[in-house]
DNA sequence: AAGCAGCGCAACCGCCATTGA
DNA sequence: TTCAATGGCGGTTGCGCTGCT
């Protein structure tokens, strides 16, 4: 079974918009608001599918949207932040006000891609384009009463057993609020919550964090000087 | 001036997550 | 618990602009 279409497409206008419909939105959302994407086209008197309404207002025409060229630190702050995220536009969107995961996602892919080529970095690994590939170890997360099948099944399948298993590990990544104070929780290592500093490497990190770095100026949204990510701060969509 | 290629960006598409009945 | 509706996201496309030959 398909999927239903997300509007009625055979009386919905596609392709780019007009300053009338620009202004027919503008002023909807000015009178009511976001509201139901939905129903917002009929009720503005827009023959546009709901999500094309969304994504102009999201991309284009929301006032606070800053617009222009990225400033060499912002080009960084993404950088970095892609480092950390990935392809998470609408995270990183998030870290950068006035920008839209949309209008990053293209910047990227325009500018900062061939950037990051020009230096030798690779954009995806963000490691050295002619730096070796690093050795590996494949961790297999099988549960501890199928090990012996595991191994059965190796043998019987000729796999040699380079692998390292390790029985029953949660590497569960915990998503919390920012740490007003050092850690003094000690990890639970056959639990379930691990919180690593990444800038000393140690499980009880004595870093100071709040207020070390705002003297600085710049920024340090991800905490990044003191070498912590936080999670949770990133979603703040 | 015309033709072409490359680039940048707005918009679309399809999928996944969330929500509510 | 299930399922449809809706929102949101990331990948991709297509068109207009610009620079080069």
């Amino acid at each position: 079974m398909g999927r239903s279409p997300c509007c009625e497409k055979a009386h919905t206008n596609k392709g780019a918009w007009t300053k009338e419909e620009d202004d027919r939105l503008i002023a909807y959302i000015r009178a009511h608001g976001e509201g139901c994407w939905r129903s917002l086209p009929k009720a503005a008197g827009l023959l546009r599918c709901g999500k094309s309404c969304r994504l102009r207002w999201i991309n284009y025409l929301r006032p606070d949207l800053k617009r222009g060229n990225f400033s060499e630190e912002e080009d960084e702050l993404i950088i970095k932040f892609h480092s950390l995220l990935g392809n998470k536009w609408s995270l990183i969107a998030g870290r950068l006000p006035g920008r839209t995961d949309n209008e990053i996602k293209n910047y990227w892919n325009t500018h900062i891609r061939r950037k990051l080529l020009s230096r030798g970095i690779d954009p995806t690994t963000h490691r050295p384009i002619n730096e070796p590939a690093q050795e590996t170890t494949t961790i297999s997360f099988v549960a501890a009463n199928t090990v012996k099948e595991e191994e059965e099944h190796k043998i019987t399948a000729g796999i040699s057993n380079k692998e390292e298993i390790i029985p029953d590990l949660n590497l569960e990544l915990r998503i919390s609020p920012p740490c007003q104070q050092p850690q003094t929780e000690p990890l639970k290592t056959g639990g379930r919550i691990c919180t690593v500093c990444f800038a000393c490497r140690e499980n009880q990190c004595s870093c100071v964090i709040n207020g070390s770095s705002s003297s600085n100026g710049g920024y340090d949204l991800l905490r990044l000087k003191a070498g912590v990510s936080e999670y949770r701060s990133l979603e703040m969509k």
